[in-house]
Parts: C-alpha cells; sequence; structure tokens
DNA sequence: AATGCCTCTGCAAACGTTTTCATCGAACAT
DNA sequence: ATGTTCGATGAAAACGTTTGCAGAGGCATT
C-alpha cells in the first residue's frame, strides 16, 4: 500500500462542528439521528456540511462501530454472463440497504480463494458470500473462527457449514438430460464444463449421467468430452465432433455458451437444428432466446440468487440471534425453445 | 447501516503483542516492515499472529494512514459483457498491486453517480475510476473538491478535466461506416444504441454520420432508429426493418449485442449474410468470432482500457507530484469477419 | 418557590492501528 | 575507560468517529 499521503486536508466532523458552532458530538448525532437536534441547529449543521463538503470518515466511523457496511462477494470471475448477473443483483440489493459490495475474483483458482477472504476480512467486511459449496479448508477455517456471516450461493445442497441459496446443479444436469430422452434421443454427446475448482460443473455431469444410467442408456467415454467456457472453443470441438460418425442425434451442452458453439457449429456444417440434432444448454443466458433458432435450456435464476443472497446476509446481520437456517433451494426449469425436438 | 455488533471479540494487535511478549509497535513493525524486527522477535510474533488468527484492521490503518489500499470503479452496470471485462481486468491489475475494487453500478442513472462518487468517497477510495466523459455537475464538484486522482474511462477525448483512457468512439462510429461505404453500400440502416446517459454512443452516432455526411450519402430518419442493449430486442427491431421495403444493403450496429440481434433476425427471415446484407457491429465482445458467420466489427481493448485505468491511478497515486498528463487513446481497428461483403 | 421531567447539547472515552521519539544495550573506535 | 554509532524495542500521540453520561435550561406540576 502507499506511504502516507500529503494531500489537501479534507474536512472532518471537527471542522464542520467548529463552523456550525456546535461540538462534534451533535454533528455526529446529525448524521446519525438527525431528529434529536433541534431544527434550527440542524440548519446550521446542514449549511456547515455544504459549505466544506464534508463526507464522514467511513474508517474511522467503521472502526468505532465495528461495523463496515460493507459485504464482500467472491466469485470465479466477474467477466462471466452469469456471475455478472448475480454480481449486479446482489450490489442492488445491498445498495437498497444502504451497504456496499467488495467483490473478488479467484479465477477458479480454490487455493487463491483463501486469500481473498482475508483481504476482504482485512477490509472488514461485515458479511461474505462465496459461489459455490466446495472450497479449500482455510477457506471455511477463517471463515468460522471470526464468525462472520456467511453464504454459499448458486449450488444447493443440505448440511452445508453454511446456509445455500441456489439450485441443485445435480438437479439441472438431471433435468436437461431428461428432457433429451424423452424426446427419444438415445446417442447424446456430452459437452460439460470445466470442472477444476467448480463444483457446479461436477454436479451437472453427475445428474447428467446418474439420468442416463437411470434410463439404461450407456455413455461410451467418446460421447463425454470437456469444453472451455468460450464459444470459439466450444464451437471448434463441436465441429470435430459433428464431423466423425457416427453423429450424435443431440448434444447436452454444460451451459449456454458452449451451446451457442454448438449451434454455430451445426450452422457452419450445414446440419439443421433441430430436424437433424437436438442442442440443450443451461444457464439461460442473456441472448439464449434471441439466438435462431431458440436455445432449449435450463434457466437458472442467477439474478434472485445474487438478491436473495444479499437479503438474507442482510437479515442474518440484523437479527443475528435467530436460529433458523436460511437456506433457499430455487426451483429449475426447461425452457422449451427451437432447437431440442423428437428424435 | 447496522448498530454496533457485539460478537465474539476478534484479536487485535494488542492481543498478538501479548501473547508474544512484545509491544504493539512491534508487532506493526513486523507486518509492514519485517526486516527491522529481530529474527527471534520475529518467530515469536508469528506463532501468535497463526495461533490467534489475527488479520489486521483495515478500518484503523486506513484511519491512521489516510489511505484505504481501495480503489473506485464506477460503471454503468456490471452485468453487460463489456463492463464485465472492464471490471475483471481492472480489479486484477489492483490486485497485482494489492490494492482492492470497490464497484459500483447507476444503471446509465448519471444523477445516481454523485451519490456513488460520495459513498464511495465514505469508503475512502484512494482513487476513482468511471466510465465515460459525460457526469453531472456534482460528481466532477466533489472530485475535484478532493482532489482524488481519478480517471474517466473508455472514451477518449482531449483537453477533458481528468485523464481519459479509452478509444475515441467517434472514430468507432467512423471507421465502422466507412468499412461499409467502401464495400459500396450507400443504403444503410443505423441501429444505434440507446443514448440517454451513454455519451459512447452518442458518439459512435456522431462518427458514424459524420462519415456518411463526408461521403455524400444522405441518411433519412427511417434509416436511424435506437435499439436497447438486448439482443431479443434488437432482432425484433431488425425483422420489422427488414420486412419492410426496400429493404436496407447493409445494417451499422451500435454494438455487438445489436449486431447478433439483427444476425439472428436475418437467420430467421432467410436473408443471407453476407450476400444479401452486410451486418457490422462495435465492441468484438467474446463470442462475437464464433457466430456463424462471424461478426465483422470494431475491435474495443476493453481489457486493456481496465488494466491500463488501474495501473494510470496507481501511478498518480504514488507519484503524486508527476505533472505528467496521463490519458491514453487506444487504437481501434475493423476485425474483419464473414458478416460483411462487397455489394 | 421547589420539584420533577423533558429536550437539547457537550465532554470524554473508546475503537486498533502507525509512527515519531526516546531508551537501552552492545559493539566499536579512540 | 570513555565516547560514538547502531540496532532493536517501547511509550505515547495521533487519526475521525460514536455514544454513555451528565449538565443546562425550559416548562409543568405541586
Amino acid at each position: 500500500m502507499a506511504r502516507r499521503l500529503l494531500r489537501k486536508s479534507i474536512p472532518g466532523i471537527i471542522d464542520v462542528a467548529r463552523l456550525a458552532g456546535v461540538s462534534p458530538a451533535t454533528v455526529s448525532r446529525y448524521s446519525n439521528q438527525p431528529d434529536v437536534v433541534r431544527y434550527e441547529t440542524r440548519k446550521r449543521i446542514e449549511s456547515a456540511i455544504e459549505e466544506l463538503g464534508y463526507v464522514p470518515n467511513g474508517a474511522a466511523r467503521s472502526l468505532n462501530m465495528g461495523a463496515s457496511g460493507t459485504i464482500g462477494l467472491i466469485v470465479p470471475t466477474i467477466d462471466n454472463a452469469i456471475f455478472a448477473e448475480l454480481a449486479q443483483a446482489f450490489s442492488t440489493a445491498l445498495f437498497r440497504h444502504s451497504r456496499t459490495m467488495l467483490i473478488a475474483a479467484h479465477g477458479y483458482d480454490l487455493t487463491r480463494e483463501s486469500v481473498l477472504v482475508e483481504s476482504l476480512i482485512e477490509h472488514r467486511v461485515d458479511a461474505l458470500a462465496v459461489v459455490g459449496l466446495k472450497h479449500e479448508e482455510p477457506t471455511f477455517e477463517i471463515l468460522s473462527k471470526r464468525d462472520i456471516p456467511a453464504v454459499m450461493l448458486w449450488n444447493y445442497r443440505e448440511r452445508q457449514p453454511f446456509p445455500c441459496i441456489g439450485v441443485d446443479n445435480r438437479e439441472v444436469g438431471r433435468v436437461a438430460t431428461e428432457h433429451l430422452i424423452e424426446l427419444g434421443h438415445r446417442d447424446i454427446l456430452f459437452l460439460f464444463a470445466g470442472m477444476r475448482g467448480n463444483d457446479r460443473a461436477v454436479d451437472r455431469r453427475s445428474g447428467a449421467l446418474s439420468a442416463m444410467a437411470a434410463a439404461g442408456i450407456d455413455v461410451p467415454r467418446a460421447r463425454r468430452a470437456i469444453s472451455p467456457y468460450d464459444v470459439q472453443a466450444a464451437k471448434e470441438l463441436a465441429v470435430k465432433a459433428l464431423t466423425a460418425t457416427p453423429r450424435p442425434t443431440a448434444i447436452f451442452s454444460g451451459n449456454d455458451v458452449i451451446a451457442l458453439g454448438v449451434l454455430f457449429a451445426a450452422m457452419s456444417l450445414g446440419i439443421r437444428i433441430p430436424d437433424d440434432l437436438s442442442v440443450i444448454g443451461i444457464g439461460d443466458f442473456r441472448g439464449s432466446s434471441a439466438v435462431e433458432p431458440g436455445l432449449t435450456t435450463v434457466r437458472i435464476p442467477a439474478r434472485r440468487i445474487g438478491r436473495r443472497g444479499a437479503e438474507i446476509l442482510i437479515e442474518m446481520l440484523d437479527w443475528p440471534v435467530a436460529e433458523t437456517r436460511h437456506d433457499e433451494r430455487l426451483p429449475v426449469e426447461v425452457l422449451l425453445r427451437g432447437s431440442t425436438a423428437q428424435i
């Protein structure tokens, strides 16, 4: 961090007090409980604040109060349609309750996560949300040592060390697969998302494969692949798979980005969708409904997860004694659009 | 904000000092300039910290030092491919210099912006980056009153109150349009992005129209429309425009999202791209190269803008005396892909 | 007039760091 | 033996708020 800065000295509560002819205590009361200050005094303070351009020092306040008004969010990356939606909703919900979001990204490297947690704790976040259920030991340890209110977003499962708000990604993988099976598909190519440090992808995969097993359909190794989170890369992968024979009749895509790549691959090869090939995605990213044909996908309510996560944390802060668990399992649904059809 | 929380009392520097049998001053020195502390003492402090799970209190440090190690970023919204990329790069660059990003979004409502600035200043950000050149008076006022190092990202122009790092969006609009003109197009439909609180869109529009004027081509009102930032909405708009006669031979899209909508509209109508219609976008969002056919677009280096913005702010913090202006105009280039062709 | 209550305000002690200055030994040169 | 320098540490004063406690004055009740 920087050395001590000697900048134009910023006006503090004492300057305001002096100018308004009152004590600092009164100014403080003015900004925290205005109604206890006499009208006339209030006016004087107001104009003093106006004149000096006074903005209270959050660090001092935070030091005194033991709460910073800041809540942390740790995501794999911001630069991803779906986490961006989540973060935006989270931030908006916090703003509504006059708190601020401190966001940090670890780039799917869970070992870096505990460093971020520590950094956020150093900034004295009042509460913390993380994406996913899987975390390294230090992360859990530091969190419980401090007993900072924390939630895990995105993935839902029972009996977790912290409340979860999200969907059951095994269910997500399952319903997507079942949809294809119901349409009569037997030869399905599975393009899973990368699974390093990504328990959502792991769960989807396990849900998908168990649905196949339940239907008694074998999934040979050649029908399982892992695609990066990138339209172009997924497209190339799909092109390769679609030019080999025999060609699958359907493709399960671990997320909508991969599904888009598949769609474009099919277009470039002149394969008609859904006549020659069914494609299903996961996520319902913005734009997935607009692509031609519309992408059938499993909707994951990212915004709602973000909003509820924020609200629940605030609730935990405001009623710290409440012994209720705050888990929330959100429903998933298959959005039927044009990219899947009966075989 | 919350009332005073009475939580498990968190260990402070004094607890560490007591446990290690030294004074708080020594512990402080340990974490700031470890080399001045005797090896043996250092070891004792280390194990005390370990045992207590001590994490320094940023608020106290910030209060004392007058610097928080936090840098603010204000964007219209996080939930937008391009700003997410920017924010991610910004955050990463800050992290590399051990600072943290505090991000806030105003949803294209510039009047809300000054509230956010104030909130960030209350959190004592050491510096601030905002997107765009156009801001309400209070925003500028509060910033210059405090003389907090600030930069304006995304849009570049000379003689601005704060350093700009970005591209000249008039140039962006111009080169996109010139590309279409060079290909022989005369009847071009312009789908601009919404311009409320969005000076980037305003500039692109003005660049585009002036390029047309320079080429002596008239653009009737019916060939100018404004599209929301949404694939589906842009698609509907484009469908309407493409079913009317006469049909334009090319469409200028204010950004890649709109361009995607146009592409899908054309597909759904059986209009061949680029044979029957040329489409150009702006931004080079991820995935724009993978769509079929590849989208010709004007590349805007969002990541680089984010990274440079962060680096420049840090530079301004570390050498506050340097009188050099830190503006940076980044180059733009037309990426030729499959969606445009000679008429 | 004395008493009590209420409203508004001030005093001063925290909160957890960093940093200047001073102190104390030890090592070293004279 | 005496002075000098150096390295390692401690004491204490900030930094800018919030808040419990108490005091001052006004008003109503006895």
